[in-house]
DNA sequence: CATGAATGAGCGTTCATTCAT
DNA sequence: TATGAATGAACGCTCATTCAT
């Protein structure tokens, strides 16, 4: 008996990031997406049961990849400036090198295959990573700000970072890094 | 001879407002949207030629509000951290106000339906806005940063801002202006 | 009180002719061909019910006009050869001036505007002409043939030879009507 | 895994060419030929590309078929004038025989579906035929006439006398290619 | 008489999904 | 499991004609 091949699974995941990369979440079509995988359309209804089925199951698979990706780093800095230095640099690096993913939730959250329910998922894979602005509340370094507003200044300029790095105001170097982790510190330091 | 109803355009161009808000620029349907007017699918096409004209001739009005809405505001003020302040409560305010427009851009930038040509006669209109950071630096007032840099932080933070008081975290009222810009003003002071 | 105006009626006529000859009978759009004219899509239903009440009054027009041309030549010619030459000429001579107006015939012939009824009418404008080739018999110039054969074989060729003059494998001149007549000539001759 | 059935392809063809014969090229609908055929609208595009794509295949499948027509015949008759008799019976039976082929390709030209590239893939096919009458002119049977001219003579008194048959003035029967025969021969014998 | 706006009916085409093997 | 054919439901768009002035 054989069984539903995982590796072709992956394959038709990878194919629809790049798709809605290239085109758009409007962009994909079952059978080209079937064309590029070099499998037959109705094959795709062996792995997933429609096309929803298919954007939510990306979806998720992306939430999870992104909340495995946010917990590890940090641990051994000493200073907790340098701890926050660190989740800074890997904010940045994980907005630029997840491109496609960022932008497959980007468009998914605005099209019709949205689901909040999976969305929430989310949101308890980002609990942990609270705990770093707790402590540094505790120790006098923060603000005394909401954990929300504190992540979404970080996110906010992340993004924008990025956004200058992709169109050339910017340079991935560690010279950019200081400047813009100067700036968050200065933003979020008590 | 019947005239052509200038209120008419405006209300097929409120209601591809609304949809692209609702459901996406995908969703934008030439029937559905007749039907919202009120007007047969085919009069649609007495307004706008293709439905990509449609969705152009959207974002160039909303293009041309823009421009319009980002000249007025400040001069008055006397410090330049008034003018800064004046200035951000303008940024979000017209960020909240804008929802709608806002969130049609955002999607036109990644549809099928964008072209460059028409998006550059923005940045044009957004010269003005520069000078402020100018007299910033000039003053000793603000870090030596690029102005693509300031501009982007404050559109970042902004944009998270108005998630948050979206999303409830933060309400709408003088104290979180305060809170927010007092981050800004942190952020980008020398 | 303001009559219709036979101007534009001709107008009207000459454009759909023209369209016709540009684009194929199915290339007629009554807004495209009003816009040709001059004048508004509706002005067109003042001077023709219906898009096949136009195609039909150009038909008929034609018709007219054809067993008009037909009618007058010959005459004075001697011997009966040079009337036969006369006609021939003038056929060759008719089917190159009237390109546009044989063009628009042979297309309503296929097309759904056609209207056999009308058609008919042709045939008792040709009638007449006939009576050439009676005289041709009588005189014991031109094989026994019926009327039909004859007049099928005259424009038959002429078809081809105007045919071949327009593809550039004939020139418009005497040679080459005398070439041709010899050959008629020939296959009518007892 | 269902096939593709090649007597579907066969059938949308036929009826395209009935319904070309019937109403004219512009009569072709989508939708009224896929009924026809028995099948779905939708299912004419598993055959077909488009509309064009359809068109221009029955017009190229038209000319293979003609081409192939044209080779066979003669070669065995004796005398010229048995060749060129053979070569008469020929053409007038194909034309009555291929009427509907005829049409479209009368039609095909004239319409916004027509590629000169691929009409003159059928310009070679005909080569041959033209030998014939360089073997005439050989002999001192035929005029020294230019093979296009032969040909047109011959094609457009065939096109004539096919008409005249079906208008019910002539009928298909030896006395009929007899006498028609023995105008083209006068007409063409030096 | 003249007009520009408005429209219903219909067209060619696309595509997620199911069928039949 | 895997497939290519088949399809119904929709979509964007056109156009002859009518409406309202």
């Amino acid at each position: 008996m054989k069984l539903k091949d995982s590796n072709k699974e992956n394959a038709i995941i990878e194919q629809t990031l790049d798709i809605v990369y290239e085109t758009g979440i409007a962009g994909v079509k079952m059978s080209k997406l079937a064309k590029r995988v070099g499998i037959s359309p109705s094959t795709l209804y062996v792995y997933f049961e429609t096309k929803e089925d298919l954007i939510v199951s990306v979806a998720r698979r992306i939430l999870k990849n992104i909340a495995a990706g946010l917990e590890s780093v940090l641990a051994e800095s000493t200073s907790f400036e340098n701890k926050l230095r660190a989740k800074w640099i890997h904010m940045v690096q994980f907005t630029i090198n997840h491109e496609k993913e960022i932008n497959f939730m980007d468009q998914w959250k605005r099209s019709p295959y949205f689901d909040k329910n999976i969305f929430k998922e989310m949101k308890d894979g980002f609990k942990m990573k609270m705990m770093l602005f707790q402590e540094g509340r505790d120790s006098g370094y923060l603000k005394d700000l909401d954990d929300n507003i504190i992540h979404a200044i970080m996110a906010g300029i992340a993004n924008q970072t990025v956004t200058l790095i992709k169109a050339g105001h910017l340079q991935m170097n560690q010279s950019t890094l200081d400047l813009t982790f100067s700036i968050i510190r200065d933003a979020l330091k008590r």
